[in-house]
DNA sequence: GCCGTTTTCGGCCCGACTGTTTTCAGTCG
């Protein structure tokens, strides 16, 4: 298995904790992160960067130091600077930096203190109550540690966008209808439209004497209040979700949604702009002068924050340090797909295979969405528990297909199926019969197994069929279910570039497959993207917002989206 | 450990809240 970015960019951020719990320089630390950032935001392979010769020393945050020791990882797996910190440092320690509460300094006085070198010895210790008496610890501090602990055990997993939808927008109503409340925003990775948000971060602006703050934390779905303050406060969901709310002042507005929108990165780079231009950036503003002498230039919208550093506004959705900021100072930033800009979907089932919703059904809701055509795609055959549609079955639909749209006047349904690659990379259904349809999508349903080797090479087999239009959830994960296959994603790109294969964005909460960083590459390969809601019920069809979010977070305009076309223009893609 | 139009040393983003203190360190975002 050959070493990938995320290889390199786990050692890093391992090295990091590792450093920080045995006291080394802090910046040192954050060099560590930050070059194991930079690594993650390559869409090429260091790899084979390193095999072209290329500077790795010529990418950001990285030095002579450090890429040499990315040289050594690709040759070895591991680095010797490694072997000695954990000689000094037991590894496990880095799982103790997951808790909450605690930080390097607490767990370096767990260790010397108390010998505690794992999240089991923490629980022992916790639990014969030995943590309180440590300098610096305290009753409160143990329980906290306990709780956690349980939490961690439990799920420590990200919530899912959809899921997140689901929670916030009721208690923004809530807080909406409180004495004295004016604005409400989620800030934070909801509003940059992550697949996953870790929590939310919810801004309100509002009068001196709203109760806002005790009305937050007696909302009927917490279960703890972490903390509460004037200006801020954390509260735990059911959900086990946390909610932070911060209140800030009118004038500060801006400056505030900028800087709890994030990113983390991002914030930072443009704050490093603004030291260099002699002025001062934070959440209530952007300040010129001297400490006794401030004037707040700007703070109370976005568009003002960003023109006192000189940028454009930036989408929240590229707003993070992927080379946005640069594009904003050079006016090259893309103009991002937008929903309206959707004029059809191309994934659909019906109840003919695993859909719940009729053919006609799913037309009428298309319809009622605005849309000028739907294609409807079924399984092929070899998806049983489906029902996946046989020659014969396929055949009797493309007639049902064919009555209905006379009925339709205006409407175009097009005609397609979700054909399965099978092991072998052949088609799921003879050519004779995917001819008759507009265009396919050919999916993997099975074998996830397979080396990357082995599936690239199944996929590349499956393309080689001149019947082949549209790869299918390309990437197979699932989020917080299933990784993605193994997979050499670029050179299927390139392959798909070269024979005018479109890739799908499927836009289903639970996949969003393409994710952001295939999406930008397949937009800088100068591939086509079909944004698709693998709709399984009339309702399945609003998804489509979900993919518009993925592909604006991948830079993805209008022209990158082939279902942004009129009927006429999309058909000429599919080469038929 | 990285970086450079105050450039090879000396910076490196900044503020709120908590718990344990008795003025602040640690953690978090």
């Amino acid at each position: 298995m050959p070493i990938q970015n995320t290889d390199i960019s786990r050692i890093f951020n391992y090295i990091a904790d590792l450093l920080e719990i045995s006291g080394a320089n802090a910046f040192r630390v954050r060099a560590y992160r930050n070059a194991a950032r930079t690594v993650e935001d390559q869409s090429r392979s260091i790899v084979k960067m390193l095999e072209n010769d290329e500077d790795l020393a010529e990418l950001p945050d990285i030095g002579k130091d450090l890429a040499g020791k990315i040289a050594e990882i690709a040759e070895t797996g591991t680095l010797e600077m490694l072997d000695e910190l954990e000689q000094e440092v037991p590894g496990e320690l880095s799982k103790l930096l997951e808790i909450e509460q605690l930080g390097p300094k607490r767990v370096a006085a767990l260790y010397h203190e108390l010998d505690i070198e794992s999240l089991e010895d923490l629980k022992k210790a916790a639990e014969s109550e030995k943590i309180r008496e440590l300098e610096g610890f305290g009753k409160k501090t143990e329980q906290k540690i306990l709780k956690e602990l349980k939490r961690v055990q439990d799920s420590s997993r990200r919530t899912k966008l959809a899921d997140a939808e689901q929670i916030v927008i009721p208690l923004c109503e809530y807080l909406k209808k409180i004495d004295g409340v004016k604005q409400v925003t989620v800030a934070g990775s909801y509003r940059r439209r992550r697949e996953t948000v870790g929590d939310l971060d919810i801004l309100v602006t509002c009068k001196k004497d709203s109760p806002v703050m005790e009305r937050f934390t007696s909302y009927e779905d917490v279960t703890e209040v972490i903390a509460q303050g004037k200006t801020k406060s954390s509260i735990r969901l059911r959900s086990g979700l946390q909610v932070d709310l911060r209140v800030v002042p009118e004038v500060s507005y801006g400056a505030a949604l900028y800087y709890f929108t994030g990113s983390k990165t991002h914030n930072v780079a443009v704050r490093k702009i603004a030291v260099k231009k002699n002025l001062k950036m934070n959440e209530y503003g952007v300040f010129k002068g001297q400490k006794d002498d401030e004037e707040r230039i700007a703070g109370s919208d976005e568009e003002e924050v960003f023109a006192s550093v000189g940028l454009v506004f930036i989408p929240p959705e590229l707003r993070e340090n992927r080379g946005e900021i640069e594009a904003a100072q050079k006016g090259k930033l893309p103009t991002l797909i937008e929903r309206d800009d959707i004029r059809g979907d191309l994934h659909a089932h019906t109840h003919a295979t695993d859909g719940r919703a009729s053919l006609q059904e799913m037309v009428e809701a298309a319809r009622s969405l605005g849309y000028s055509y739907l294609a409807i795609t079924e399984h092929s055959q070899a998806v049983t528990v489906a029902k996946g549609l046989n020659r014969k079955r396929l055949e009797k639909q493309i007639e049902e297909i064919d009555k209905l749209t006379d009925e339709y006047g205006g409407f175009r349904i097009l005609k397609g199926i979700e054909v399965d690659i099978l092991k072998d990379g052949s088609l799921d259904l003879p050519d004779e019969v995917l001819k008759k349809l507009d265009f396919t999508i050919c999916s993997v349903h099975s074998y996830f197994n397979l080396s990357a080797d082995k599936q690239t090479e199944r996929i590349l087999r499956a393309m080689d069929n001149p019947c082949f239009n549209i790869l299918g959830h390309p990437s197979g994960r699932l989020i917080n279910e299933r990784e993605a296959y193994s997979l050499n994603m670029e050179k299927i790109m390139e392959e798909a570039k070269e024979r005018g294969i479109i890739l799908e964005l499927n836009a289903h909460p639970d996949r969003l497959d393409l994710n952001d960083h295939d999406c930008r590459m397949a937009k800088d390969m100068g591939i086509k993207i079909a944004i698709n809601t693998d709709a399984h019920s009339t309702d399945g069809l609003n998804h489509m917002k979900y993919g518009i979010y993925q592909a604006r977070r991948g830079w993805l305009s209008k022209d990158d989206v082939i279902n942004t076309r009129r009927v006429a223009d999309l058909l000429k893609f599919f080469n038929r």
